[in-house]
DNA sequence: AATAAACGACAATTCTATTGTCATTTATTG
DNA sequence: CAATAAATGACAATAGAATTGTCGTTTATT
């Protein structure tokens, strides 16, 4: 084990940005909840058809095992967005039972204006933070997440 | 507006960032979650006990206005900690109904060993940010924190 | 002194999430 | 290939977080 892992003050640094990280991802919802109010949808439930943007057509299954919550709940959000015409399923051709979750034609269309929505509400910040700290500040947060399992 | 903000790499990489914040705070409290099992508590009585302990003693109503919460889900989770023992009301100086919440001797050493096993769980974890990441990390994630009212 | 705002308590409600069960499908393994 | 185990979607019961609303009292404002 390496010294400095041992050293106090890194182990309460640690506690510092773990409050850091908590309390930001509070008000970033906070914000995100006020900036799409009129979707109608809930923060899981944007989450997910971002989650489904970015990533691409998944299983419920994997969904939830990523995310560490029970496949019935995303089961559920699933189900509702599909029902709300956001959410499509498509053929799976690794599991006959378990299709694909992908986005609809609407659903692209939301997550487009959401994105434009959140990059309106950036611009109006009028702050950014440099981007040689983003890419710090990314890779920092993401080797946690890899490392938490 | 500076030029750098309409930039649409820096606005992507914005959402790149939120992505991670939440994906990693969503682990992190997976994985608090378990740490601290046999205590019992949910993540948002732990958050209140942690914040109280870092912060000093305050009144309900400042607990939920800092974290835009409603007061009364503060006043419930405050309500039961307090009849667990973990916390205790002390008198308020400048308010007489509205009093201070503040730890409890139980509460204090409960923090302590939550404390105690989070810097065990990173120890065992075999791994830590730079040092000047780190910082850097927390300030990205502090100046959004104060940006985001 | 009168009025407005804040506070704690309580109730109703919504949403998230977990746990458990069941029938069916898929995967494993002997 | 047949038997068994695991995975999947549907459904139900439950717990917890959080909001909204109301009420009576206390505190602040004007």
């Amino acid at each position: 084990m390496d010294v400095r892992m041992s050293d106090r003050n890194s182990l309460q640094e640690m506690h510092v940005l773990a409050n850091s990280i908590r309390r930001t991802y509070n008000r970033l919802r906070h914000t995100t909840d006020q900036i799409h109010k009129q979707t109608e949808l809930s923060a899981p439930k944007r989450t997910l058809l971002l989650d489904i943007a970015r990533e691409g057509p998944q299983t419920v299954p994997v969904l939830a095992a990523v995310r560490y919550v029970s496949r019935q709940i995303v089961q559920t959000q699933v189900n509702e967005l599909t029902k709300a015409g956001y959410l499509a399923t498509k053929v799976n051709p690794g599991h006959k039972r378990s299709s694909l979750i992908a986005l609809s034609a609407n659903g692209k269309r939301l997550v487009k204006q959401m994105v434009e929505r959140e990059n309106a509400f950036v611009q109006e910040l009028g702050w950014l933070p440099k981007d040689k700290d983003l890419k710090t500040c990314c890779e920092v947060l993401d080797t946690i997440y890899e490392k938490l399992v």
